[in-house]
DNA sequence: TTGTACGCGTTATCAA
DNA sequence: TTGATAACGCGTACAA
């Protein structure tokens, strides 16, 4: 047995009694055909098992259907949500996904943009790190469509997915105000993202507005274990604050566990939470966080659509959307 | 501009004065090529942006270095850990991952597979559903090598990963008799995979030989809101079981979240919960839960290396692997 | 070491 | 509607 003994258009032909060309229409939506040809056709590819080679055509017709994802901490809850919801739609779209872990670093995107391009992929849809602008004008040299979802950048060229947080933030600063508490805290990882950095500004300057006293704290990475850190740090000040906005659900999760089992608060009666993202764990029992969805069918929606386009409409579109997160009301929050 | 301008070794050849072939051979490790050459082929290449079309090179080479992850529920705790761990050992390996992600029926994971031949994928890992045997056929045929990762199937050919769920169960049993449980019970989903009916058989076996009363319950899909379901189930029974050992992490997390808030009880004063799979969430402050951890690495290592290796080495072999689950002592049983 | 010529499996073009 | 032929970009046997 040969290495790789794959059946192709030949011998699909030879089998049907016709030639290459009618086997490769049959398989050619739209493509003519005299039925009874098609018949045969099909007959002898499906006693061969035959498949049309996604490698030749994409080289043929210069589009290979490949639509490469290029995330890191894929495993989060966020982020394998949102995962979910572009690998559904790009499948539905007839598309298929090739996915890149990266580590957290930029250089890191930057070699997987240069492996899409290898692969011919059709576009790229990148959720974490941000590319150098030369290799993005390299991805849009080979005619390879870029996607930036939550990333703050002002490169013409990619579509820009954003997502309106500063705004969502400031109506969690209202939602302390009117809880009754006057000591507010904003806990960050030290990531230093766009979307967190832009959250934090939103919640602040809103909690300012409303003449609240506002403290900030920022540590590690964006995680469950962050948040306790942050519970900490926040819980063991002077004057402890009365309600804290953390700039994800992950982290609000470790600061609630640290603030109830550490500090023995309850919420919300002693202590008001509130997180982003809504990931399924902001639902349990346990935590009943008070949350901002993400509209992830919204954006997959977006994403997918623009990508499958045809390039004069893509020309012409304003590339930037901005998409509004959705209050989740829970139980960690007093009042709503 | 043109609709796909991308730079070919033609190009390159051209600004550097050589032959086509010889770029070819600077980007083939091993290849024969003077130094001087060498350098002026890979400034041209560099200030031309040039990247080698990997769907030309599979053409030829047989070999696309595509591996296909086929998939449902990957947003799943469990499931995404193990994508993660994968997708970094196959990207290591220097292998490309294309997912595809399917719904629970095996129809789906056949059309998944189609897939991956006409992508002429080296490789497919099935996570989920199991394939027609006469689809498995079809990708041996064509070249392609199969990992069966939890599926419990007979037929020749794929790599099989199995856990040990059945012996691992059975110490759970023995956990809870030293804990001093008399009534224990089992909570499933309905999905009757075959793992978790593994765990379901080796728990009841080893509980009832040690004596214990026994009573198994199973609903829904294996997730959060069944856990719940399944605490009502189990804890409005005449004679409420003192022990429960949750099919998966995911069940006991709901679980657990009923048995504390709907039903008071305390963990594990009143009531010890075991779980499976040690979800990042096993962890946290909120559930501590004992349960059982996948060797993760260990999966994705042996699925990787035996792919990756040579075809005799891969017809000899028993395709055959038995991973050991680790106990996870935490706080939801007593003892230990 | 280098260049020429061919084949990989497909689609597109064109004449029949 | 059909079949022959030319690409697509690459690897490689062969000859130079």
């Amino acid at each position: 047995m040969a290495s790789k003994p794959s059946v192709s258009a030949h011998d699909v032909a030879e089998r049907a009694g016709v030639s290459r060309s009618a086997v490769s229409r049959t398989f050619t939506p739209g493509a003519s055909v005299a039925p009874e040809t098609r018949e045969r056709v099909l007959k002898a590819a499906d006693e061969l098992g035959y498949h049309v080679n996604h490698l030749a055509r994409g080289l043929m017709r210069r589009e290979s259907g490949i639509v490469c994802l290029i995330v890191s901490d894929a495993a989060t809850p966020y982020r394998s949500a949102l995962l979910r919801e572009l690998t559904i739609h790009l499948q539905n779209a007839g598309k298929v996904v090739m996915l890149i872990n990266t580590d957290r670093s930029d250089d890191s995107v930057g070699q997987a943009l240069r492996q899409a391009i290898r692969y011919q992929a059709d576009a790229s849809i990148i959720l974490s790190g941000l590319p150098d602008k030369s290799i993005t004008q390299l991805c849009l040299k080979n005619g390879q469509r870029l996607v930036l979802i939550n990333r703050d950048d002002d490169q013409p060229g990619p579509l820009k997915i954003n997502l309106n947080d500063e705004e969502a933030s400031s109506r969690i600063a209202l939602a302390f105000e009117r809880a009754g508490c006057r000591h507010v805290a904003f806990a960050n990882s030290d990531a230093r993202t766009p979307s967190l950095m832009a959250r934090e500004r939103g919640f602040s300057k809103a909690a300012e507005a409303l003449g609240l006293e506002v403290t900030v704290e920022r540590y590690g990475w964006t995680g469950y274990e962050a948040g306790k850190v942050l519970a900490h740090r926040l819980l063991t000040r002077k004057i402890r604050p009365e309600a804290v906005f953390c700039a994800t659900d992950l982290l609000a999760c470790g600061f609630m566990d640290a603030a109830r089992h550490e500090f023995g608060l309850s919420i919300p009666g002693q202590l008001c939470v509130a997180g982003f993202d809504d990931i399924e764990q902001a639902g349990w029992e346990s935590y009943q966080l008070t949350t901002f969805a993400q509209p992830l069918a919204s954006i997959a929606e977006a994403a997918v659509s623009w990508l499958c386009s045809a390039p004069e409409e893509t020309a012409m579109s304003v590339p930037s959307v901005l998409i509004e997160p959705q209050l989740i009301w829970r139980k960690s929050v007093r009042g709503g």
